[in-house]
DNA sequence: ATGAATGCAAAGGTTTTGCACCCCC
DNA sequence: GGGGGTGCAAAACCTTTGCATTCAT
C-alpha cells in the first residue's frame, strides 16, 4: 500500500494515467452547480437534492459512463432515490448543457460524458474498458473535407477506436 | 411509371442514387449460400431453410438494418419463422462473416450490413436515415497514425458522420 | 399554496432463454 | 436415430410512463 515516490500512476489496464478524463476540482465542482441551478432557474424548474445528487456523482466519477451504471451507483450511495429519476435527471443535465451523449462502448451502451465546448474522438481499450480521449486537426479536416465534396452538411460524428493497450501486447494475439 | 432516360435514380432524401449499399447479383447470392453452407458443415451445424430464408433477405436488401427491422421483415415474407430464430440466425450469420455489425443509427440501434473485407465509414443522412459509406485513405493513415503514437493498436474502429443532404439544405436550419 | 419532482410499480419494447417438438444429416 | 434447430412463451433487461404523494419556491 505504499505509494509509489514516481508521479505515474496506472490504469487497470497497465497504462499510465495521464490521457483519461480527469476529475473535476472544488471550484468546478461549485461552477458546474451554479450553471445547473441558474440552467434550472431559467426553465421554471426546481433545484431539488436529488439532481444535485446525481450530477455530483456524474462530476466526481470525472469519467464516461452509461444509464444503468449510473443507476446502480446512484442506489449504493444514495439508496432513497429511485432509478426513474435518475433516468429523468440524465435529460436533464443532457440539456443544462452538464453532460453530453458521447459515444456507444463495446457493448453497444450509450455513453455520457461531462459536456465540454471543445470536441474530442475516443479510444476505448479493450483491456479494462478505460475511454481514453483523442483529438486530431488533420483527420477533422480531411473528414470536413470529404463530407462536402459528398454534399452532407455535418451535424455531428463519432469516431470511435477499439483498441489494446501496448502494454498489454503480450496478453493477446488478435 | 415510366423509366426516365437519364440514368440518375433519387433516394427518400432526394439524393441521387449511387454511393449507398448495391444490391447483389444472382451469382453473388449463391457464392453466400455456399459460404454459409461450408461454415455450417465446418462447425458441425445445420443448414435450414429458415437460416438460408433469413440470410437471403438481409442480402436482397442489399443494405444496412437493425435487429429489429429484420425480425420485422421475416414476419412479412415468412409468417411461420419466429423472431428468436431471427436473433439467433443474426449471431450464425456474424460468425460466418456473412454479416457483421457496422454502426449506431441515429436512434441508437445497432445497424449490420453484408460483410465485405473492404473497410469504409458511413455517414448517416438524418433526413431519410439512408446510410452512405465513404472510405478516404488519408484519414485511415492519420487515424492509424494517432493511435500508435498513443501507444494503443487498433483493433477496428467506427467513424460515422450524421449529415443532412445538401438537396435538403432549406428544410432544416440546425 | 401550487405546480413540479419524486418513488413506486406497472407497462413497453427488445433480446434472450427454457423446453418440447421437429428435421437435417 | 440422434443432436442440433425451431417455435412458442416466459423471462430478462433496460427505459418510460402513470399516479398518488412530497417538496421547492
Amino acid at each position: 500500500m505504499s505509494k509509489s515516490s514516481t508521479p505515474i500512476r496506472f490504469l487497470p489496464c497497465g497504462r499510465p494515467r495521464g490521457c483519461e478524463a480527469k476529475r473535476p476540482s472544488e471550484e468546478l465542482l461549485e461552477v458546474w452547480q451554479n450553471q445547473l441551478k441558474s440552467y434550472l432557474i431559467s426553465q421554471g424548474l426546481k433545484y431539488t437534492h436529488q439532481r444535485w445528487k446525481i450530477a455530483e456523482l456524474i462530476l466526481m466519477s470525472g469519467g464516461h459512463l452509461d444509464a444503468q451504471g449510473l443507476v446502480e451507483q446512484v442506489k449504493k450511495k444514495h439508496s432513497g432515490i429511485g432509478s426513474a429519476t435518475v433516468y429523468r435527471s440524465i435529460k436533464v443535465l443532457c440539456d443544462a448543457s452538464i453532460l453530453k451523449e458521447s459515444l456507444t462502448d463495446a457493448n453497444g451502451r450509450v455513453i455520457y460524458e461531462l459536456f465540454d465546448e471543445g470536441h474530442h474522438d475516443h479510444i476505448v481499450c479493450l483491456d479494462c474498458d478505460e475511454i481514453f480521449e483523442f483529438h486530431d486537426e488533420k483527420i477533422e479536416l480531411q473528414q470536413s473535407a470529404v463530407v462536402k465534396q459528398l454534399d452532407f452538411r455535418e451535424v455531428r460524428h463519432r469516431h470511435v477506436v477499439y483498441a489494446h493497450c501496448s502494454y498489454r501486447a503480450e496478453n493477446s494475439t488478435q
